[in-house]
DNA sequence: CAGAATTTTCAAATACTTTTGAAAACAAAA
DNA sequence: TTTTGTTTTCAAAAGTATTTGAAAATTCTG
């Protein structure tokens, strides 16, 4: 049976690593993973240590994590430092990637087609091109809309019969 | 109204960009962007011209575009030069690309998830682990099947009554 | 087969991203 | 207010990824 350090290091690393093939920086991944593991909240230098990065990587990825609403930081009275700990509930985890993702992402691709959706077609270039635009603009927008249905419905969607029944 | 040209250096630009936030080589999505809006197929050479960029990296970006199944080679008898499409079916441009990406990086995290789920559990922070580590296998088998159905499912699923639903 | 056209490779150059660490800023305590 | 503990910033360094271009390999043609 393998022990808990080495799940805990195996974990880490092919969390940063599945981020960083999803275009997210592999550390921010990892100090997520080790606050979603962790029993206790952290503080950053623990955060440092852990992970064996510098003080200024841990703050811009735990204050990164914070803006992604992925991680929260607790204050204890009596105490100077600061506690970050996860959010754990994987469905709110996953409709805040979403929903993050799809303002920053998915949004300004939809601008930007509706704008060249309206290019002059007077030639069989231009023709194709618009074929192709309307066809990406129609189900980007139908993605979107899915994407606002998930986020909208509630942790319960998982064990929907609906979702089911998409098998 | 915006003419033809702007509106194509427009795609191909934001198609870049989407690509490369998802961790995606920009110029890989740019010769996809410029291939998807062509009317008809195009050289290695005209792809080089119409991006500005040297042979080898435009050969390498349409064999890695091939390797993914959104590309494809045309022979013409009596020419040398290879000509090159791409794929324009929406559906089956992300049907390709959902397959490609679990192939790549969803299948080994479930592996991973797999191993690690057996660690010993006999202290607090191995609670925590098990926890976290059950619940985000739970939730990505659950993905994976998913996706497996959307994949096995045919175009017409974007219209299928069971997609509003979910509205 | 030799020559010409074309594609492929890959080491080096360039461009881009991430990380470091020390200094500055800040905030609580004395 | 001064000291002390803590967080934040950011320029420079280190690390990665991408691109180039010329040489090698391949493939067609005569």
């Amino acid at each position: 049976m393998m022990d808990f350090k080495e799940g805990k290091q195996k974990f880490i690393e092919s969390w940063g690593k599945m981020a960083s093939d999803w275009g997210i920086n592999r550390t921010m991944a990892q100090v997520h993973a080790l606050l979603l593991i962790a029993a206790e909240p952290l503080t950053a230098d623990e955060v440092m240590s852990e992970l064996d990065i510098s003080r200024g990587n841990a703050n811009m990825n735990i204050r990164a994590l914070m803006d992604w609403g992925l991680v929260h930081k607790q204050l204890r009275t009596g105490e100077r430092k600061e506690y970050f700990y996860a959010e754990k509930d994987m469905w709110v985890v996953v409709r805040q990637i979403i929903l993050n993702r799809k303002k920053r992402e998915l949004e300004p691709m939809l601008k930007v087609l509706e704008e060249i959706s309206g290019v002059e077609n007077n030639c069989p270039e231009s023709e194709s091109f618009c074929t192709v635009v309307r066809d990406i603009r129609k189900f980007s927008n139908k993605a979107n809309q899915t994407l606002d249905a998930l986020v909208k419905a509630d942790a319960t969607w998982l064990s929907n019969p609906l979702f089911s029944l998409l098998r």
